[in-house]
DNA sequence: GTGGTCTAGACCACG
DNA sequence: GTGGTCTAGACCACC
């Protein structure tokens, strides 16, 4: 029975959202490799949105390798397919770019470089909790 | 000489790109407090982009408290005007989410706890360097 | 004992791919005229499908001539049957709408005639060797 | 003033229908780098579709790094935007997949190799003409 | 004006 | 039953 988050109202895309939510359970290992999502119109219901709505998050999902679509069947959830280039630096443009401006936010709420540093370790301890 | 990157293409917002840079500048400390900054018209032409959409940048800024706008006279920077409550954490939900996300797309790229911890004070120190 | 390749994920419906492989097979020679095809559920646990969907491919072949099924007898493969009308030619609008959109892609990854002409050339010869 | 021709029954969807026939105009040079598409609304009513289902297509391209989107703005042509690695041979997978059906089908209709690869030469000489 | 999102609902393709 | 496509139409975000 999953459980997702969705601010229906809010800038980000209800279908970023499901994605998101979603992504971050695989992450969380909540799902075996293989193991069926819900269908589109479960989720759906659940979530108290249309069912294309969901079905544009399993896409993005699926485009990303995360997961598994065939016509008939299920959802599958892929966490083998680790799409990681061995070499590939965590710290990318992307994640400058969003890390940055996080920062940039808490400076000029007075935060300082060690109040910073401390606030990370604790959001990372938090997620792996 | 203001200087900011904007990407005209990719899902930001020009305007929110605007914003996010100016932001940035004032946290590194670009501007005395008071300052003017550039009007709409010299910064759109610099960064190719319309007035309005500068505009709207500066509208944001001057929500958050960090611009003040007055008809017919260059709009100034705020510095001082810490609309931080002073006893806030930096690890709102907010920053939580955004945090989250960053974490779980890095898990799924196979990475560890460690490697986390090391890439955010990796981002930190680099921020403030 | 046939051997079929079918990706289950990807999507070319199963049935297709199963009816692809089959055709090829045909057309290499793999078959004698009258030859009989595996039993829907054989190939159907073979390849490790439902066997609906095998009976689907094996339709689609009947439908094109190159299989003859009859109720309570195994499927037989006509190699004589070529439903060519003897003067039409090879490059019907069905085969120039495939390969113009292979082409368009070759060329938008900046390939020249000649360069086309070779891969094709090389295709050909892989096909028949 | 573009040109799509799109079959609306068909087991090929409309979008890619029209996604493939865009990227076939800009790989026959048909648009200056930066040239503006018509507008989802315009090309739909155009085409007889939706407006989602052209917008489907655009989204299409824009992630093959063909064409630009923002909102606000017109969709715009990149030719220059070469995603091609220069060493990457054009007879990938899925080409020779598509091509080796061709064959097969070909072969069933009693063509030989040197009569395909004359149709295949007849192709791109009617495709660069 | 542009593209983007979302909906409700229909129908199809697939297993 | 599943996911996929398409529609008509509404509303939003952006320039």
């Amino acid at each position: 029975m999953l459980s997702i988050d969705v601010d229906l109202d809010g800038p980000v895309p209800i279908y970023q959202q499901i994605a998101d939510g979603i992504r971050e359970l695989i992450a969380r290992g909540a799902f075996a490799d293989g193991a069926e999502l819900p269908s589109v119109r479960h989720l759906g219901a659940q979530v108290g949105v249309n069912l294309n709505t969901v079905a544009r998050a399993y896409r993005i999902l699926a485009e990303e390798g995360l997961v598994e679509l065939r016509r008939g069947t299920a959802a599958r959830v892929l966490t083998t397919s680790r799409n990681a280039s061995p070499g590939a630096p965590l710290l990318d443009d992307e994640a400058r770019r969003r890390l940055s401006d996080l920062f940039s936010r808490w400076v000029l709420r007075g935060a300082t470089h060690s109040e910073i540093r401390r606030a990370l370790r604790d959001a990372a301890a938090e997620y792996f909790r």
